[in-house]
Formats: structure tokens, C-alpha cells, sequence
DNA sequence: ACTATGTTGGTTCTTGCAACAAAGTGGGTT
DNA sequence: AACCCACTTTGTTGCAAGAACCAACATAGT
């Protein structure tokens, strides 16, 4: 059994209707994991009445949340008539900043991107907001159906602070306090949620990942891009810790001195150990000195030279590998996670680098634990752009706030 | 606002007496916070109406969980019927198990020890349970308003399966597989609820530390023993992990040769470098070498000495305090609580370590970030017992689990 | 004839609401 | 100083409303 009322003092009180709030949204769930599915079904697994399901199924009709699809086969009496939740219609904006360029999409309750718009990045922050606003009227006037009813998520590579909508930091850029959020909110009336790129993938795994993954209540989403950020989700909920200060392990210190200089500064934090950054260092100090270094060099060239054979290459992901498993070992004994599911261009190189990763996370796990599991992510090319669309789809799956 | 209901799938439903289930814990925990109070009172802050509040009293006096002392001061009109938690009757039994004594403990409600049987430690398993199983029978004995729904706690300093019951290793005895909890209730017929001493810890501190503390919904309890535990409390709520395993950061590498081996092997885990058994080898790699070594040195000694001002003790301490800041800078980046709670021996030091530990443990932590809070346990001598009485008492103002 | 699905109508639980009884305070008047 | 009366606050009572439960029934199959 799960646990599934968080009860202290000062929480809100429940109601007449808080029943049905809390029956609506697991007969949500069962609709949105078990489609096609029938009433009667629902009923016998939740044990709910038949008469109790028929009504909420009723009211998420009303309120366009599923739709029935015909029947299925009859198992000797009357055929079910069978949900599913409704698709194809806007049900959440989702904005993905990335150091490499700018996605607006338009999503359905499922995650399916129904329209896109996809926007270069300039270092000018004036001239991104601009973009973005222009971008959101653009999908805007294509698609008739959003109403005012629609909500916007924002994933972006740095510190957010959810109450107030605004972007603090985002190191890449060093863009300080931009508060796109209510730009948006103003032009178009939209309520705002803007949350970091771990964060999002996190949620973007529980709701829309591989079926697996979203059976977990306990895992924790690593993204090594140009830093190292996780993502925890604990009993099914995203933590966000402390004025959402969560998720910054890539602050850890892991020891002996690192490769680059971390962004906040220290040459000890997990960072500068494993990151991308850290991983094209390596490489560079791997090359015959006499050899010109190579500026600029990208991780997905690190990675492509890599997938050809190229030895330094290798070596220096597997070298980054092994600093990545150290510091998700920390993560492993102290958090105990059902799974680590990892995203970022070094997913490329998987096979390359999964043996390292696993020998080092599980480096002193007493072996009578369970195994955390370590997976790349399954969320595809853009896992960000669905993390800013669960921003808001999650929470029409969810009571939690 | 805070989070109140955890939905995903499979979640249990919400039956017409949940709603009530639900009110009555809320009214529950302002009568234990707030005492005196009255049921007009409760109505006011929790937006129940007073009619609610009231039958919801009645019943929480019918069970005996409240009860009333009076009235107040009338503020011009009625004079308010003021609530508090009913002490002074059997709520738990607890059972604190440490290295070095065992200590049986009947508490009422809020945490008060009625009555306490203290126990010597033997390595013969068999004897430890047959003491305990004696020790609980002479405390049946004196207190007839035990009665069959009493409740066991015990609190052990290793790891616990909460599902079995079992003990499944305590390090410092190298006992395994001990299964105490089913021998109580074989014999007794008591529910028994185990778990590690920081996982009781943490609970403690949650439901009967100072004042702040309970307010807080995330922090971290770090207790230093032997070895070193943290116990992880979420949205108000202790975190486990899968299977339990959580909060076995006393094996997160921090790096660098620790001093002494850990339990699990290691030399790099954190408790090989700031644990007491740590700091002990530290002072004694400082002394001078011509000196014999003092064999069978405790902590409480070399507290002692530091306190006298014996600079060899004092800078050991100061050593371990710097490791320990910096594993707890790992926790701080990574999960942002809003405190750190340490427990231990190494407390009693608190004025020569503190300046160390906060140093370190801020290390790199961007100063615009909520600073977390480290400060010592205020649970007096035994926090290991509160904690084993807590695994019970917690369950009876909370719904969760 | 039997079975599974979905709906309808009445019962129960609990909260919300409004009226009321209980038990005060306090000011003005005698 | 004693008294009366208006006003407040607390706690209780009786009734309406929301939602689940239960049982019976219509529906649509094997």
C-alpha cells in the first residue's frame, strides 16, 4: 500500500467534495495508464462502486478530460464501454530554453506536440522575450481552440524560482533575474510555471516516461549537459527542497581536484568531474600535446569521434563515466532510488560508457540491497520540451500542488 | 500552502469516512501544538466549522486522545472549554537499542516516560531477547492500564526491515537476521514498528523536538555514532527509500584516505573520516608516537579532554568537525533542507566544533540561497528512546503509513 | 438460463449553515 | 452599589447538500 494523505497541522481541511476530488483524480489515472479501460474495470481494481465511477467518468466527460471509444469484447454478459483519455486537443504550452536554441510547443493531455515553434538563441535577453512572446502568438493564432483556460511551462538550464516565475540564473548565458514568466502572463493572460531542466525531465518521466518508469515512486533524474542537475521525485511527488534549492548534487564534492573550474567556482564539485565540460577536457589533455587543440569542440563531435573508434575519445567518456557512477553511488546509498534515469547527449554513447557507470555507482553497495537501476531516459530528442509540458500536464493528473 | 494529498494510481480511494479521517488528525494536531485551545479556536484557524470541531472533539475524547481542562478567559462573551492531549496514560512502548545499554520505555502521548526498565548490552543474542522480553513483562507488570492495543517501537543502531520486522545487521555487534520484533509479538501481542536509530531519530524531532524544528517540513537528522546515520523528513513525512535503504549517506564518498576502514570496507566513505571511530584515529595519529596508545578510548573521553582543553583532543575534534561540514555540504546542495539536526556525543562539543562544521558545510553554497540550519539535537540524553517511542506515537497524529 | 456492464433510487456519513442556548462583558440608569 | 439590557463569544442542535455505498434493475451479451 502507498502512502497517500500527507497529514500535519495547518494542512488544509477536507471537504464533502474532497472525496470526489480525490476519487476523480485516481479514476484520471487509471483512464490515463490502463486505456482503454472500462468503468466496470475501474471499479473492480480502485473498489469503488460501479454507480461512484459511472458518475466522476460522467463529470471528466463533461469537463473534456477522456472520451469514450466504442466497446471492447464481451467476457460473457454486456460489452464495456471503453475510455480513454482525450487527445489531439491543446491542453498545455510548454517553453524549452536550452543553450542551443528555443522550443514554444503546444501539447495535448498525452504530451503529443500538436504545433511547434522552434526559435534561435541570442545572448540578448530583451530580444529572447520578444521572440517568445511573438513565438506563443503565433501558435496562438494557428489554433483557435486554446483558450483562455491554457497554462504555460518553462524548463530552463539554471535556478527558477517557482512563486515568483522568474529565471535567477541560468550559467550558460549569465542571464540573471529574467522574469519571462510575467511577460508572458501579462500579453496573454496564461498563469506561468517555470521550473529547472531536471526538475522537468523528472516529471516529464513520472507522467510520460517509459511504463516502467512511471510505475516508480522513488527515482532520480540525472542531466549532464554543460553542468551536472538532478531530478528527485519521492513517493511519486517532485522534490524541490527549500525555496525549491533542490537538485544541485552537481555542487557535490566528490574529491581529489577536478578537470575544469565548476561554475560555482570550486574545482572539487561533481561538475567539474563529469559534466560536458569536464569530459571535452579531459579529452584535450588526453591529445599528443603537439597536436593543435581543438576549440570549440562540441560534445556530440567528443562523442561521434568516440562511436568511430577514436581511442582518446573513448577514453575520456569512460573516464567521465567512472566520476558519474561516484557521484550517483553517493546518490544510491544515501537516497536508495528504485532508478537513475540519465539524459543528455551522453545517452549517445550508452554502450560505451554503461559498464563504467554501473561498476562505479554500485562501488561499495552493500549487495544484499536492491539495485538501483541506471537507464538512459526514453523521452527522445527534446526530453526537456516534454519536462516543460508535464510542468503543467502534471498537475491535472495530480491533487499536489 | 502546503501539499496535502499524494495522488497517483493505485492509491487507495476516498471512502465517505475519509473526510472525517482526514478533519480529525488536523483537529488532532492543533490541540497537540496549540495546547490549550479551544474547540472555537481550532474552527477559526482550520476553517472547519464549529459544529465540526465539535463532534470532531467528541469523538477524540471518546478514544481518549484529548481531553479537557476548563475554560479560559473570556474575550467578551462565553468563556472558551480549553483542549489538551491526554497524558499520563500508556501511549507506546519503546525500545532503544544502543551499544551500550538497552533501554524498555512506557510513554504517554506526548513523549513522557511513565516507566523504564534499563537493560546491560550482551553480545549473546538469546540473552538480549530473553532480557527484553522480561524487561517488557515487568513493565506490564506495574502499569495495568496497558492494555492489548499497546504498540512497540524499536529503535536499532543498524539496519531494519520495516516489513519483517527483522533486524537485519547492527554493525557494531555484528548481529544479523535478529528477529526481536515477531518474538514480542508472539508473546505479547503487540504490533512492533523497527527502524534504524536515525530513521527514530528524525521522527522524533518531527513530533517532539523544540518548537522551530517541528515546524519545519525538510530537514535532515545527522546522528554520529559509531558509524554515521541520517534520517531524511519530507514534506512531513520520514523518507525511506526503496526497501528502507535510504539515509546510509555515513557511506557517501567525500573523497580523500579516510582514517580508519568503514564498516562496509571502504576508505573514503564518510564515516571513515568523521565518524567517532574516525575522530578517535585522529587523535591518536596526533599524539606524540612515544607515548603508548590509550586502547579502548571512548568519545565521551576524548570530549572530555577536549573540553579540558587538551589540544591534541581538540584538534581531532576540529578535524572531524571540518569532514563532517563537508559531507553535510553534499546533503545541503543536494536536497536543500531547512536544517541539519545532529545528534551524538560529538554535541557535547558543540562550542568547539560549531565554527568548523558550519564552514565547511557552506562551502561553495551560492549566498543567495535559503541558508540551512545546523544545530544540535534538543533531545536530551536518550534521543535514540524518544525516537523508538516516536515509530509509534508519529502514527497516531499522522495518517501517512 | 446465465453473466457482465451500466444506471437508478434510497440510505448513510460528514460537512456546511443557520438558529439557538449558554455564559460572559460592559454601559447606563436608578 | 445594584440592576437591567444590549452585545459578544462559545458551544450545540436540526436540517440541507455532496458523495459514496448498496441493492435492484435495465441492457446487452454468451
Amino acid at each position: 500500500m502507498k502512502k497517500i494523505y500527507l497529514q500535519r497541522a495547518k494542512s488544509q481541511i477536507a471537504r464533502p467534495t474532497t472525496i470526489r476530488d480525490i476519487n476523480r483524480q485516481i479514476v484520471l489515472n487509471y483512464v490515463r495508464e490502463r486505456a482503454p479501460i472500462s468503468r466496470a474495470e475501474i471499479a473492480r481494481e480502485t473498489n469503488l462502486q460501479r454507480s461512484s465511477v459511472s458518475s466522476i467518468v460522467d463529470s471528466l466527460q463533461i469537463v473534456g478530460l477522456i472520451e469514450e471509444i466504442g466497446s471492447g469484447k464481451s467476457s460473457g454478459g454486456r460489452k464495456p464501454t471503453l475510455l480513454k483519455l482525450k487527445t489531439g486537443m491543446p491542453a498545455a504550452l510548454g517553453i524549452d530554453i536550452t543553450p542551443r536554441k528555443t522550443t514554444i510547443a503546444l501539447g495535448d493531455l498525452e504530451g503529443n506536440i500538436l504545433d511547434k515553434e522552434v526559435l534561435p538563441i541570442s545572448p540578448d535577453l530583451k530580444f529572447m522575450s520578444e521572440q517568445i512572446l511573438y513565438g506563443i502568438s503565433k501558435i496562438i493564432g494557428r489554433n483557435p481552440l486554446i483558450d483562455s483556460e491554457m497554462e504555460v511551462g518553462i524548463s530552463i538550464p539554471g535556478i527558477a524560482d517557482q512563486k515568483t516565475g522568474e529565471s535567477i540564473y541560468i550559467p550558460y548565458f549569465h542571464w540573471s533575474n529574467w522574469n519571462i514568466s510575467n511577460q508572458i502572463t501579462e500579453k496573454f493572460g496564461f498563469p506561468v510555471t517555470i521550473d529547472n531542466d531536471a526538475n522537468a525531465i523528472a516529471l516529464a518521466e513520472l507522467w510520460f516516461g517509459r511504463e516502467k518508469t512511471r510505475k516508480y515512486s522513488n527515482f532520480i533524474t540525472l542531466l549532464v549537459g554543460e553542468g551536472i542537475g538532478t531530478g528527485i521525485i519521492f513517493d511519486g511527488q517532485i522534490y524541490r527542497g527549500s525555496k525549491g534549492a533542490a537538485g544541485e548534487f552537481g555542487h557535490m564534492s566528490i574529491g581529489s581536484d577536478g578537470l575544469v573550474k565548476c561554475s560555482c567556482g570550486g574545482f572539487d564539485c561533481w561538475e567539474a568531474h563529469a559534466s560536458e565540460k569536464a569530459t571535452i577536457a579531459r579529452y584535450h589533455k588526453l591529445l599528443d600535446t603537439h597536436l593543435p587543440v581543438m576549440t570549440g569542440m562540441t560534445m556530440q563531435q567528443l562523442i561521434g569521434l568516440a562511436n568511430f573508434g577514436e581511442e582518446n575519445a573513448i577514453t575520456a567518456l569512460k573516464e567521465a563515466a567512472l566520476f558519474l557512477g561516484l557521484g550517483l553511488s553517493n546518490l544510491i546509498v544515501g537516497l536508495s532510488p528504485q532508478a537513475i534515469i540519465v539524459s543528455g547527449s551522453i545517452t549517445k554513447a550508452w554502450k560505451l560508457i554503461s559498464s563504467e557507470i554501473h561498476t562505479a555507482a554500485h562501488r561499495g553497495i552493500r549487495s544484499d540491497l536492491p539495485k538501483t537501476v541506471i537507464i538512459p531516459s526514453s523521452l527522445g530528442d527534446d526530453p526537456t520540451l516534454t519536462g516543460a509540458l508535464s510542468l503543467i500536464l502534471a498537475r491535472k493528473f495530480s491533487l499536489a500542488d
